[in-house]
Formats: C-alpha cells, sequence, structure tokens
RNA sequence: GGAGGGGUGGCAGAGUGGCCGAAUGCACCGGUCUUGAAAACCGGCGAUAUGCAAGUAUCCGUGGGUUCAAAUCCCACCCCCUCCGCCA
C-alpha cells in the first residue's frame, strides 16, 4: 500500500512510478475522495466537539436535578447528523482502501526501466556451464528412468501439476530442505520458523496477495487460504505490533509447502518439476530499519546465492525491471540457475525490497530510539530457495551419460 | 462438538452509564543524589487521523445497536483459558 499522504502531495510522482512499470492508475478519483474525506472529518470533528462538550452539561444538569429537556432534543439531533455524516465518511473510507489495496508499489530508482523480462538486466555471473559430450536429458526424463519422479500418478492422486517424489528423490528433496535450513540458521543468522501453512484473509492482505490475486490462490472452506510462499506467515508474525528498535533486524527462515493455482499459465511449462500447484521452498524474510533496506537486500540475495554456490551449479542474477516485478516489491533479484536440457538459466529465487509497502497494509512499526518516533519498517524477502527447481538442476547438471547422477 | 470463565496501554491490573484515553504497580526515558552504579526522590511516558500550530476527533478483541452521553447496557462474530467428548 502507497503512502496516501504521498499520493495527495506528490502524485505526478506516485503517476510516474506507476507507469514505469506499466500500471496506468487514475488517481483523481483517489484524490478527491481524500479532499472528500478530509471535509467530512472536519465537519464531524466539530459536531462531535459539541456533543461532548454539551453531553457533560447535561450530566452536570440531572445531577444536579435541574431540567436538561431542551439541551437532550437539541443533541438528538446532533447526534443523528453525526451518524449520518459517519456513514458518508466510512464508505468514502472504504473506497479509499479499496483502491489503495490495489495499487502496485512504485519501482525503487535503481531498477531499470523496461517492459518484460527481456529488460531484466544481468548483473553477474557465476561458475561455468558444463560442456556435455552427450545430448542432456530433461530431469523429467532423468527421474522417470530411475523411478524417482512419478508425474502419472501424481496426477492420479491429485491433479496435473502435482508430482510424486519416489525413494532417492524424495530423499534428496528432504535433503535439500535440510542443507538450506541449516545453512541459513547455522551460518546466515536467520531464525528458524516453522509456520502454519494456511492463513487467514488479513494475513493475505498483509503482504499483497489479497484482494488483487485471489484467483491464484487455494482457499478452503472455512475461508483460509494455503499459502503461496512463507513469505506470507514469516511477514506477517509481526503485523500490527510496534516493534522495538533493538529488536532490529529481524532475519526469518522457514520451509514451508507452497500452493498456488497457476491460472493463467496454461501451456507453461507442463512438462516436469518447473511449475507445480504444490511445491517446497525455503523461504527467508528480513524485517529491519528503512535506512538498511537496501543492504540487507543484497545480504539476502548472497545468502541465497551461497546454496547454489555449495551446490556447486552455475547461475546468474539480473535484475528485474520495472515492467517484470511483483505487485509488492519495489526492487528485486532473481537468481537463475543453469539448466542444460534447456540451454538457458532458469529463476531459481526472487529476492526483493518491499520497502514500507506490506509494513503499511500489515501496521508492521517500530519505535525508533533517536526520535523515540513510530515508523514503518522495510520488509525484504527471497527464496532460499525453490526446492523442487534445485532438484531439477542438480538432476539435470549432475547427470552422466549412463542416466545415473 | 458441549458447558463455564475471560479479552482494558509494553506487561500486570482497577474501572458496570456522565470531568475515563482510562487509577495503581512494574518496565522504560530524563533529572537530583553518587567517584560510578543501585536504592530513594522529582518529572515524563499509547496509537491514529486532521491541522502550520494550539488544538480537536477517534481508539478499552471485532462489527452492529440503545442513549443527550458507552470501556461500562444489548446483539452477533472472533480469539484465549478451564472442564467434558472426539482425535494424529
Amino acid at each position: 500500500m502507497l503512502d496516501l499522504k504521498l499520493i495527495r502531495s506528490n502524485p505526478e510522482k506516485v503517476k510516474e512510478g506507476l507507469k514505469k512499470r506499466g500500471s496506468e492508475i487514475d488517481l483523481d478519483t483517489i484524490l478527491l475522495l481524500d479532499q472528500k474525506r478530509r471535509e467530512l472529518l472536519l465537519e464531524t470533528g466539530t459536531l462531535k466537539e459539541k456533543r461532548n462538550t454539551v453531553s457533560e452539561e447535561i450530566g452536570k444538569l440531572k445531577k444536579e436535578k435541574k431540567d436538561a429537556q431542551e439541551k437532550i432534543l437539541a443533541m438528538k439531533e446532533v447526534s443523528t447528523k453525526i451518524k449520518e455524516l459517519d456513514a458518508q465518511g466510512k464508505e468514502i473510507d472504504e473506497g479509499i482502501t479499496k483502491i489503495l489495496l490495489e495499487i502496485p508499489n512504485l519501482p525503487h530508482e535503481s531498477v531499470p526501466i523496461g517492459e518484460n523480462e527481456k529488460d531484466n538486466v544481468e548483473i553477474r555471473r557465476w561458475g561455468e556451464p558444463r560442456k556435455f559430450n552427450f545430448t542432456p536429458l530433461t530431469h523429467g526424463d532423468i527421474g522417470e528412468a530411475l523411478d524417482i519422479l512419478d508425474f502419472e500418478r501424481g496426477a492420479k492422486i491429485a491433479a496435473a501439476r502435482f508430482t510424486v517424489l519416489k525413494g532417492m528423490g524424495a530423499k534428496l528433496e528432504r535433503a535439500l530442505i535440510n542443507f538450506m535450513l541449516d545453512l541459513h540458521t547455522n551460518e546466515h543468522g536467520y531464525k528458524e520458523i516453522f509456520p502454519p501453512f494456511l492463513v487467514n484473509a488479513e494475513t493475505m492482505t498483509g503482504t499483497g496477495q489479497l484482494p488483487k490475486f485471489e484467483d491464484d490462490l487455494f482457499k478452503t472452506s472455512n475461508d483460509l487460504y494455503l499459502v503461496p510462499t512463507a513469505e506470507v506467515p514469516l511477514t506477517n508474525l509481526h503485523r500490527q505490533e510496534i516493534l522495538n528498535d533493538d529488536d532490529l533486524p529481524l532475519y526469518y527462515a522457514a520451509y514451508t509447502a507452497c500452493f498456488r493455482r497457476e491460472a493463467g499459465s496454461y501451456g507453461k511449462d507442463v512438462r516436469g518439476l518447473i511449475r507445480q500447484h504444490q511445491f517446497n521452498k525455503v523461504e527467508l524474510v528480513k524485517i529491519c530499519r528503512p535506512e538498511d533496506s537496501y543492504n540487507e537486500l543484497e545480504t539476502l540475495t548472497q545468502n541465497a546465492e551461497e546454496v547454489l554456490k555449495r551446490l556447486e551449479l552455475p547461475f546468474r542474477v539480473v535484475v528485474l525491471c520495472t515492467g517484470d516485478m511483483g505487485f509488492s516489491a519495489a526492487k528485486t533479484y532473481d537468481i537463475e540457475v543453469w539448466l542444460p536440457a534447456q540451454d538457458r538459466y532458469r529463476e531459481i529465487s526472487s529476492c526483493s525490497n518491499c520497502e514500507d509497502f506490506q509494513a503499511r497494509r500489515a501496521m508492521i512499526r517500530y519505535r525508533s530510539k533517536e526520535k523515540e518516533k513510530v515508523n514503518l519498517v522495510h520488509t525484504l524477502n527471497g527464496s532460499g530457495l525453490a526446492v523442487g527447481r534445485t532438484l531439477v538442476a542438480i538432476l539435470e547438471n549432475y547427470q552422466q551419460k549412463d542416466g545415473s547422477i
């Protein structure tokens, strides 16, 4: 959520930022509503002040057993008017919130301007893609041949885009989860969390999945949602809290299964493990002071990269252009791992600084020591890493001519 | 699922219709004292909106309602605790 005050004081800047993302949003409506809201607030404020003082007088008169009937009647009228105006105000507030919740974050000034993934900018590479003296197979073919991936039965017992991991495949997946969590908690200073996999609508709104992206989520019959990423429960741990300055920065790491409807991705990555309705991920989340967030983004990204370095998998890091960034992000680095069978780099981690966008939605604040003031925190998140895709990378990069890994 | 109890400021905990945004204690911050610290004493100490500011308004789990006036009364919902049932 953007700061309404910023929209009010500098609508041109906001428009410009949104335009860079390819987001044409009409700010006139919200500015009009805001204007109306403030006028109304002034009016009701005055009326309520009157009601408060006169009500007090009535109380005194009654105590002295004097007649207060006239004042009561007058205030009855005032109260009716207040009720009316309050109802109007509430409607306007809801209108403003509704619009605000659907506006994406503004890109950071360092983000390259562009339309889509073609305009993302590579900033570094690590490792050399291996030269094969045979044609490398896809992870799907390898997995089926070794009987460690079972797509058919995944579809049978659930649906398309669900996969069964078997034997050494299941073991490898589990080992990767442990490896990643151990690395981040033992060496990078993150606190391990095991959160619920189902969360409520407020939580989904806090990180930006709702209301705009409801179609991407699985929802249960009692109004809980399956988490699409651990970013959601981790960031919302401190929803509606005021943190102490000393508590910051907070580093959290969690494994969760992730659930996504993948509506609208028909025909994309249909074969294999790349795009699933359910996949495993170890997620990193940071909650920090605003002045630190861009440094924290760099280290967060490096923490994620370290997983690939230790697995000796070649990768590159790209900075997403304005048009390719997610809804809540101000700046995002994608880490892309080399996949020989696809002969290209594929996303395996996405590390974002959301600045105060989520903090404002979720009301995550801290009391700064120097200024004794309450401020919004900055929130960051990054995959560290997507486990299924890591397994894919291992199978493809470490395959041998005889079909073994 | 059934029965009962309860949700008040960072925490504990008063407050059952009217100077209550809320006593008191702890914690915290500043000061006095001290070589320093502790203790003691003095003072300060919630958030949001709006406004240049003074101020004003709002907030006592959430949402409605009654009333001139609601933390306090009524209704619905949510959450927590205890007991019973069921259960990995």
